[in-house]
DNA sequence: TTTAGCACTCTGAGGTTTAGAGTGCTAAAG
DNA sequence: CTTTAGCACTCTAAACCTCAGAGTGCTAAA
């Protein structure tokens, strides 16, 4: 079941058989014409045995009820919001994917090995905005939730030493550090030893500041040299908190009517060259076991208000590391942009925990 | 000395004195206000003492030779890219740089010590683009022009080693990889040595795949341990060979009016995803050791041909690492963007190299 | 409760009009 | 020979108008 922004399964509210099939078929007709849909378009396209006036009269409900506008008298229904949301929630069946799809999704890893992990992340950022023709997000793999492995330190000459740290996800985040002091093998072995035991299996979000602080006073009685090994620890803290959000496909939203006003291209632009930000919302509408449906208002962040963003999360080991998003105007199919985020994540899941 | 894209000085042609203050008012007319430029304009904005019919029949000659053109009957003149060529080459005098100018180039440096290069070049395109309200792109360093300097192999476990490498311009590349057997300190000892011997001082560039298998033949004698640690050095051929490019302000194309065509915009932003090809473009338009500026049907590639590029380079400890890019419509301030982009490369220069 | 019929409404595409900017040419002035 | 004033002409772009078409809501009959 997906989940809605506030987390819990909505109601399905009383609407009779008959509305909910009427609402079903305006809001497939108007994600694939982008055109207010009349009742004659309802009454022929899914053949209900039923008539336009028949049509009118509920539709005319409906749009009482909150689930449709005109944008104008005398034009076709829209979906409202509410009307996307009911539609997600109570009407929709999902895709299944045709051969094409999987085809395309599947070979992007294929292609000969992807090792590096962001080649894979750039990929999939590709395949999930060319299969939905939308804007795809994905968040790169969160070096904080992972967990302390090894620490080595690797003297290069008499002033520098390269320090090594490697987490259980395969993470390797190095620096040169200048050591004043020539350091001894064995001072050196001491030291990493120590840091190594006290520091094994902590998630890079439970190393804090004060935890930094405490060894350095446990090592300082013995040791003054290390002063800078400590930075790549507590570098590690600040600046990984920002993680990189790749982009997939911005193009797209150039295709879609809701954007051909230049003003509302810029501000939707101006977003994307915000990585802080993106990497924000990401965080915040994601949910770590399923993918999360949020539309339009739902959303927190001002410029996304009349958009719809879905996500959904990856895992590496069944450790939580990243979130795959897919954002456009609240006019979206829902269903086909749900179900190929499904298969990407399955996949992702798999060749990244290999 | 400014290069032109054909790397010579262009001969400044037979034009009287009085027709190149005439085009010089048209260009940084136009420039400034994106319509085309008339003949009352000219006379009074540059108060030469000369009517506007006088002018009228001047400009009728400039577009006899190619300067100028109007877009249709009775209206203004706009400069032609050889109007613009022109301009650059003989009438541009440099802007001096604003305090407040200063200012921005100068302080987004000095802001925390910032190690981290991703983050000088990221900045730096920020700055640049703001700058000029033009898109910037900079290419990250150049791996493959760095010198080989160091490789160090460091046992992990059992199976895994850490191979790292890293060269005279500070770069470090790592990977872990699988090593079957177990090595022995002295044989590994034995290993790295040779290879820093003969490799030390190379360039990446240099580093053929030949000469790896010279190499490999020779230890194979010896050791049949290390086949991935070569893959290393041979994925650092390869994949390095594209380097990131930072944009910045792609945002900024959309506010010039020769954008506001949508689908226009949809090419500019299709080539902005494409960042091998955005390399290719900065790599060819670029020379060693000036700022280059390319008049759209000057550059090479399709996509830019009503557009122009300014690069220039930056470098580390002297060598050429990197390049960066100004990109806009031919209607551009050019001596504004030229002398931003100078200061800005100063700056990079000095503080990469320390 | 459903449906056919009809009057009514609103949009958007196409056509027309018009003010304004700017030109080229001519003929007079320097 | 060069410069300039004057004028007829041209072209654009904004403003306005028109009208077919799509779709509605309501009424009255089935």
């Amino acid at each position: 079941m997906l989940k809605n922004r506030n987390g819990g399964l909505s109601m399905a509210e009383a609407l009779s058989e008959r509305k909910q099939q009427i609402l079903r078929a305006v809001v497939i007709n108007y994600v694939k014409s982008a055109e207010p849909v009349g009742s004659r378009t309802v009454s022929r396209s899914h053949r209900m045995g039923i008539s336009s006036a028949t049509i009118r009269n509920e539709m005319a409900d409906l749009e009482e009820m909150g689930y449709l506008v005109q944008p104008h008298t005398s034009a076709g229904r829209i979906p409202t919001q509410l009307g996307y949301r009911y539609y997600v929630d109570n009407l929709m069946d999902l895709d299944d994917l045709s051969a094409d799809d999987e085809l395309a999704i599947s070979s992007f890893l294929s292609a000969e090995k992807m090792r590096e992990i962001e080649k894979i992340i750039n990929n999939s950022a590709r395949v999930l905005s060319s299969a939905t023709n939308q804007t795809s997000l994905i968040m790169g793999p969160q070096f904080r939730k992972s967990a302390f492995h090894q620490l080595r330190i690797l003297p290069l000459d008499e002033k520098r030493s390269l320090v090594v740290l490697i987490t259980d996800t395969g993470f390797i985040k190095n620096k040169v550090i200048d050591t004043q002091h020539q350091l001894s093998q064995a001072e050196l072995h001491q030291v990493v030893t120590y840091l190594n035991q006290k520091l094994y299996g902590l998630t890079i979000d439970q190393v804090t500041t004060s935890l930094i602080n405490e060894l350095k006073r446990d090592l300082f009685k013995r040791l003054e040299i290390l002063e800078q090994a400590f930075i790549l620890l507590e570098e590690s803290l600040k600046e990984e908190k920002q993680i990189r959000v790749f982009l997939g496909g911005t193009t797209n939203i150039l295709n879609q009517p809701e954007f051909k006003d230049v003003d509302k291209i810029r501000r939707m632009l101006n977003l994307f060259e915000q990585e802080p930000l993106l990497f924000q919302i990401l965080e915040d509408t994601s949910s770590e076991d399923d993918i999360v449906v949020s539309i339009g208002a739902e959303n927190k962040y001002e410029d996304i208000k009349e958009c719809t963003l879905i996500t959904g999360t990856y895992k590496i080991h069944d450790k939580t590391l990243g979130t795959v998003g897919v954002l456009g105007p609240t006019r979206m199919d829902y269903s086909r942009v749900i179900s190929v985020m499904r298969r990407l994540v399955d996949y992702l899941n798999q060749s990244l925990s290999s």
